[in-house]
DNA sequence: TTTTGTTTTCAAAAATAATTGAAAGCAGTG
DNA sequence: CACTGCTTTCAATTATTTTTGAAAACAAAA
């Protein structure tokens, strides 16, 4: 496999694995392009490269940058924008998690405490309040070890990640 | 909030999430039916509590067992057949994990594999084979933590966790 | 001010995913 | 065998998501 062929195949496969979590995969491609570029490109390269449209480069552009997983580069003398991604892949989880963890696991949380609260009154919705409470506990736990994770350095995750596994 | 009003928000809820994180809306919905209901149920309930056709109530149903989460449950001399969620939300967990791994992560896994053994020749390569090559590090690592979570038994989970929050 | 190079917006179109429902399939029963 | 009650299938429809591209907005330069 030669370089350019190993970069399609990322491009690719990093957008699949994007959208079969719920995420654009365009999004995706956009930003694996900028992972693997060795400097910052404007959005008529990302066009040409990923064969997009100006409006979709712009949109998943800025996407990128509201996840803070991309940032803007001006260079002097020019008035066109450039991208570069964020490459220290600890700090590109932890950007994914926590705005996942903001979008979809909070919003679940805050459901979960409301029903959670309906009085168990007849026995036919004790089933219901105890598998809500099951699901309660364990989000809120996930939801409090994703914050650790969050504030944690890349060192300490190592660190877990070794006594997890041993 | 009553209990039926409880039990509409948690579906509702469930299903929001599921497609949020790329999974079927209507077949998370029928895994929250379940979830919560006492006792096993058929599909004409299914179809009627969640107001879908037979054959969505047939395609997620199958599903559901496929992934491991649901299962069927036959009743002497009735011919219909009934189905009953895995209620144990630790099991529940490890399965879904289990599935997506297979099916999302280790794919994923082997094409970074593929892609990360291309010769950094030209120091334009350079950038992509050391992106590539830091996410292959983490995803082998994320892998063998999703293995040890899948082979151990809660308590382990919960004692892994306190240690992680502490 | 006007021109020029650029980014942004968004209604319409295209692509993709989910759902329906009727027909076919299947297995017990008479 | 034919009937009955139920499950499964899948082509067609419907809903949802994504993408396009041309026009508008913007801002630096002339």
């Amino acid at each position: 496999m030669d370089i350019r062929e190993g970069k399609e195949k990322f491009i690719e496969s990093w957008g699949k694995m994007a959208s079969d979590w719920g995420i654009n995969r365009t999004m995706a491609q956009v930003h694996a392009l900028l992972l693997i570029a060795p400097e910052a490109i404007c959005s008529d390269q990302v066009m040409e490269d990923l064969n997009i449209s100006r409006g979709n480069a712009n949109m998943n552009l800025r996407a990128l940058m509201d996840w803070g997983l991309v940032h803007k580069q001006l260079k002097a003398g020019e008035r066109k924008e450039y991208f570069y991604a964020e490459k220290d892949m600890w700090i590109v989880i932890r950007q994914i998690i926590l705005q996942r963890k903001r979008k979809e696991l909070e919003p679940m949380l805050k459901v979960l405490d409301e029903v959670a609260a309906v009085e168990a009154s007849c026995p036919e919705s004790e089933s219901f309040t105890k598998v809500v409470r099951d699901i309660q506990v364990f989000s809120h736990k996930a939801n409090q070890t994703l914050d650790a994770l969050v504030k944690a350095d890349s060192n300490w995750f190592t660190s877990v990640f070794l006594r997890m596994v041993k």
